[in-house]
Parts: structure tokens; sequence; C-alpha cells
DNA sequence: TTTTTAGTTCTTGTGTTAGAGAACTAAAAA
DNA sequence: TTTTTAGTTCTCTAACACAAGAACTAAAAA
């Protein structure tokens, strides 16, 4: 059974120029490039579902890269996927909720650095009181920014 | 003339741990293994101005390694330095303050990605209207997060 | 003038990452 | 039973980052 070629998850220049830039900023936020393609493309493709072949043959990329890139990207749970009756193969999908849950994880981060900032403020000479006192500053502004910060992600929805 | 062995600049066990566990987070945060531990050492270090040659002693670097890390802390305003009449030696030091300025500069990130994110949703076929509907609300909450964070920044200080 | 100081830049080695391609696997179809 | 499908895993290579050490430089000291 040979396959009709049919044009379908054809992409316009637009969307090229998209997958590429939103794949770059994703880069940035720590992507392989080949995961931070994968999901550029099924972010902006009017297609809201590719198979893993698809994906490979639009962004032609190897197998192996293929994998891992969705396998990666799953893990993060930056997309997901279904199945349909009698088919084995796996439609992957962007998962564009839960980006408030992404954000509250991000701010954990910095629970963490606030947790060594004090620690390191805790241990120091008392000899040093203005760096301290920045150092104080610093932690306190912290507990303050991601305090706040819990509450606008909270508040979005019902304001 | 030689070096008389002071033990000045000699850190303690919780020094040297903490050290290393803020450079493991200034990792993640994109600075190299040097420049993360050079980084720690101003922060943690009792004395607040460090040369050169002590930053290389004191973390056994080679000459190259403490350049590279120093100027890259430079050019990121981690650190700063200042020097004393009648010689030519610097003293770097921890910036601490700057950490709004820094959170500032961090959200205009955000600003770009939110940026891509609404081209992306401009050019969608209108077919995808769920889908479309999400990508919306979630442009809407990055630029009221983006909004409030600034706010919560601008606070800071005179509450 | 020569030497020392305070670095910077260049060269080289090492380790890590990303991805191609091939080999493999497990389930379903033929 | 053999073949096809839908992947995963393994091997290998190219590219790159990090840092050591040597060579270099410009200013100050001797």
């Amino acid at each position: 059974m040979h396959r009709i070629c049919t044009m379908k998850n054809q992409l316009n220049k637009k969307q090229e120029e998209l997958i590429e830039r939103y794949g770059v900023i994703q880069e940035q936020f720590g992507l392989s490039p080949a995961a931070a393609r994968v999901n550029g493309l099924l972010t902006v493709a009017d297609q809201l579902e590719f198979t893993f072949d698809e994906i490979r043959d639009v962004l032609s990329l190897s197998k192996s890269a293929t994998s891992n890139a969705i396998n990666t990207l799953l893990t993060l749970d930056y997309i997901g996927y279904r199945t349909k009756m009698g088919e084995r193969k796996r439609y992957f999908y962007s998962k564009l909720d839960q980006w408030k849950d992404k954000m509250e994880k991000g701010l954990n981060r910095y629970q963490e650095y606030n947790k060594t900032m004090k620690e390191i403020l805790a241990q120091r000479t008392p000899e040093t009181t203005d760096y301290n006192n920045k150092l104080e500053e610093l932690t306190q502004f912290m507990d303050y920014y991601m305090q706040e910060a819990q509450q606008i992600i909270k508040n979005w929805g019902n304001l």
C-alpha cells in the first residue's frame, strides 16, 4: 500500500518562520533544537495533531531525533498524545494549558535560590553590616515577589 | 619579594559548601562553572573585595578561566570592581543591588515570547476555535502577569 | 633599561551534546 | 508465518564549551 502525496500538512512561509522563531525562544528556555522545533510545529500548525512520521516528514528529522524530542516534551508535559480506535500510532498535540502550573513551578526555583541566599546571610560575619543589609533586603524582596506573584497567578480567571 | 602566607582569604567548610551550592544554581541560570564559582565566592566570603590573583588562588583556577569568568560577570553586571590609589590591580566585588533591574529585564524576555505567541495566533486558521481561544487566553494571561509583576517590583521599597 | 605586575589572548586537550543512520523490538496485519 | 508498522535504542561523528598552560602585552617598578 503506497502513500499518496496529499500536501496535507504543508506549511506556508509565515508558519515556517514562526516555528523557527518560536524554536529559538524555546532553545533559550533549555530545549534541544529538535525538541524546540517539534514544540513549535505543534503550536503553530493549523493541523492540531501530528503522528510521529508526520513530524519527521515536516521537520526533516531522523527517527532518533524525533523520538528523543517527543519524549522530552512528553516528560516536560509540553505536549500530550491521544490514540484512535484500532490504530497503534499516537497523535501528538501541544498542551497549551497548564502554563499557569509551569509559571508556579518556575517560581519554586527562586524559592530554592532564596533558601541558599538566606543561608549565606546567616553564616556571614556581622562586621560587613552594609553588605549584609543589602543581602537581607534582597532575600526579603524575593520572598515578597514570590508571594505576590503566586497571588497574581491565583487571581487569574476570577477577577 | 616573596609572598608570606597569611591565610587571610581562607574559607571555612560551610562557606565552601555554600559557594558550591550557589555555583550550581548559577550554572542553571546559564553561567559557566568557573563564572558561577567566582560569583559565589564574591557573594559568600566575608572578605568583600578580591583581586584577580586572590580569586585564582582561592578557587584554584587558571589565569584564562579567571579572566574569562570575571569578564563575563562584568558584562552581565553581576560584579563590579574598584581600584586603589597608586595600585594597578582591580578589586572585584559582588553587585547585590540591581536585582530588581535584572528581574525587570527577565520579564522582558517573556514580552518577546508573548509577541511571538500573538503572531502565531494572528495567522492561525479561524477553524480551530477551541485551540485559538486557549492560545488567546494564554497571551492575555501573560500580558496580565507581566503588568502585575512590574507593579510588584515598582512597589517594593515604598510600601 | 630590564623586570615585575596584572592581566589578555591563543593553542590545545577533554568532555559533552545533538543528531544521523542502522539495528533492534513488539504488536498488528497480511 | 512473514511482513509491516510504530517506534526505541545503540553507535558513531561533528560541533561546541570549558578550562589549562603558554605566549603575549602594556604599564609600572626597580
